[in-house]
RNA sequence: GCCCCCGUAGCUCAGUCAGGAUAGAGCAGCGGUUUCCUAAACCGCGUGUCGGACGUUCGAGUCGUCUCGGGGGCACCA
């Protein structure tokens, strides 16, 4: 059991023995900001005093007297100024806590919380017609964090990428690709258009095709350019995948919207209508979402009888829902936010349970040098892909800088900074931390100090820079468990940089290996611990744990 | 016009979900630390209208209303 569970346990019967009403208020543990007031904190007693209308010092006072925790768990109790009760962990819990990290190893700070329910991230998803973007670069940082910390904590997650491979876009992409093609033969006609894509790399796949090849689709399509569409989906999206690859993001399925048609996007729009949501109006199948708090009604087939973009999702959702997912988060684009009422609505006619699907938006990335933005237009063609971003800066800088702001919040991300192989790249601090450590692991073993496992005496841990690194240790699982639960990964980067900079005051001040066999026996196995730990957090993250700098 | 996101130190951001103890980091700037396990480190130096106003509260960066500034969305496009 953790710590937070056997102190709240405590606190609750605290609270029921001294005669106050339970679940009346809800029980929170805090990390209290100044060390003077302990580990843990809890402002119960104020929370009390506001529902009872009595003094908080008094409850706080009462509730004190009445806990007992574990000998082993808590060394003492104090309440103080407004009310708050304050908790301060006994050295014996942290020791045992680091013989955890030591016992459970890479699987320290896992838990099963999620009891393996199925559930599933959506991200990226950006459509085949060109390379990933910066902003899909962030989404693909933050999407494969949330799947791995879901996992950490038990749940069974799958990560998975909606292919738009279907539609308008894709004729519209065989079209410019057409153009380009024909524009390399000599056969281009004058009053021929170079359509919505006219970017290099389409230029780039048509010198790939033949003449032949050429002359056959135009035979078999016409002016539909279906197979130059398909080619040219087909074709980028692999350069996608390659580039995920690259940056280190793995997808368990690409989920193909073309295998929704017809059979299921006819289904979804069966449900809507039977359900009684959906009506015509000038010859168009809307679908009432107002009725769930959307601004307007969304129509699902439009008066040329195709299916829109929202009754494929739908029936994409409908996929989710029987492929049995237990919940689903979807990861849109800053430019897609006023899909969420919609997308609400739609899961809500499926049949889903009110919290099943989750939207999480993605914030805007501007790329600087500097303190100037780079301009990008996506029509002119001018635009700086995912894969250049990440050969410039590397893939552990850019994962992290994407993972240091909260996922909803506008970014701006300095390339000049991000290059930079120096201490002003907060990255390399946390490596440095995990680096430094390995290299003291390497000197211990030729100066021939050991780390035995069973008899080092942790009781020798006992200055200040040791206990604080301990009790951070002890937050770890606390941390992921959080960050797992809000979907909030940059709660990951926060701990990691804090747990580096207690390790290298620590370092600091204290010399670990030296001739002392016990005491460097100990601060061995801090050491290790806290690598295990940084380790943990930066897999977490997907970035590298280097073993030297 | 309606809706959403953002507005906290010179710069970039935590903290807002669950209201509480003197609002925190990093970077930039200035000064210091190495006969000793990696100085990509450590230590010291911060007078912030938490955009503003009003309200709820014993208590508001946090909740509510209004307002100002920045961005985005409001297609029978995807």
């Amino acid at each position: 059991m953790r710590f937070q569970e056997i102190i709240e346990r405590s606190l609750t019967r605290a609270l029921e023995s001294a005669g106050f009403p339970e679940g009346e208020v809800k029980m929170i543990l805090e990390k209290p900001r100044l060390k003077e007031h302990g580990d843990i904190c809890t402002p119960i007693a104020l929370s009390l005093a506001k529902v009872l209308k009595r003094n908080p010092l008094e409850i706080a006072e009462l509730i004190a007297r009445a806990a007992s925790f574990p000998d082993d768990m808590v060394a003492s109790v104090e309440i103080a100024k407004p009310g708050y009760i304050n908790l301060k962990l006994a050295h014996a819990a942290l020791v045992r806590n680091l013989r955890d990290v030591d016992k459970y190893g890479d699987d320290y700070g896992s838990s099963d919380i999620g009891g393996g329910r199925k559930c599933q991230v959506e991200y990226v998803s950006a459509n085949p017609t060109g390379p990933l973007v910066v902003v899909s670069a962030r989404a693909a940082a933050v999407g494969s964090v949330i799947v791995n910390l879901l996992r950490n904590v038990g749940f069974d997650a799958e990560g998975e990428y909606y292919v738009n491979d279907y539609g308008n876009q894709i004729e519209a992409l065989g079209k410019s690709l057409r153009f380009r093609v024909r524009e390399r033969l000599g056969l281009l006609e004058s009053e021929e258009e170079i359509g919505a894509y006219p970017a290099g790399y389409v230029t780039e796949l048509a010198a790939g095709i033949s003449a032949e090849q050429a002359a056959r689709w135009d035979e078999r399509d016409g002016e539909s350019c279906t197979s130059y569409g398909s080619y040219a989906t087909e074709a980028i999206l692999r350069t996608i995948e390659e580039d995920l690859e690259f940056f280190g993001v793995r997808f368990d399925n690409f989920f193909r919207e073309s295998c929704l048609h017809p059979a299921l996007v006819a289904e979804a729009l069966k449900i809507v209508e039977d359900k009684g949501f959906a009506y015509t109006r000038e010859g168009a199948v809307h679908f009432e979402t107002t009725r769930f708090g959307d601004e307007k009604d969304r129509v699902l087939v439009k008066s040329d009888g195709n299916p829109t973009y929202f009754l494929g999702d739908i029936a994409y959702h409908l996929t989710k829902l029987r492929r049995g997912y237990e919940w689903v988060i979807d990861l849109l684009g800053p430019d897609h936010h006023g899909h969420i009422p919609r997308m609400k609505a739609a899961a809500s006619v499926l049949g889903a349970h009110e919290r099943w699907f989750e939207a999480l938006v993605v914030g805007w990335v501007r790329l600087m040098e500097g303190k100037k933005p780079i301009s990008m237009s996506k029509r002119a063609g001018e635009f700086i892909t995912m894969r250049e971003l990440i050969e410039d800066v590397g893939t552990d800088v850019a994962k992290y800088f994407f993972l240091m702001r909260r996922t909803n919040s506008p970014l701006d991300f300095d390339l000049q900074l991000a290059r930079k192989q120096s201490d002003e790249n907060p990255v390399f601090y946390v490596q440095y931390a995990h680096a430094r450590i390995a290299s003291v692991t390497r000197f211990a073993e030729e100066k021939g100090a050991v780390r035995d496992r069973k008899d080092t005496d942790l009781s020798v841990l006992s200055a200040a820079e040791e206990r604080e690194l301990m009790v951070h240790l002890m937050f770890y699982p606390y941390v992921v468990e959080g960050a797992a639960l809000s979907r909030e990964p940059h709660r990951l980067t926060s701990y990691a940089k804090e747990l580096a900079t207690l390790f290298h005051q620590f370092y600091h001040k204290h010399r670990i290996v030296t001739d002392d066999a016990q005491l460097s026996s100990a601060r061995l196995t801090l050491a290790v611990a806290t690598m295990q730990v940084l380790r943990n957090t930066l897999c977490l993250l997907g970035v590298d744990a280097p073993k030297s700098m």
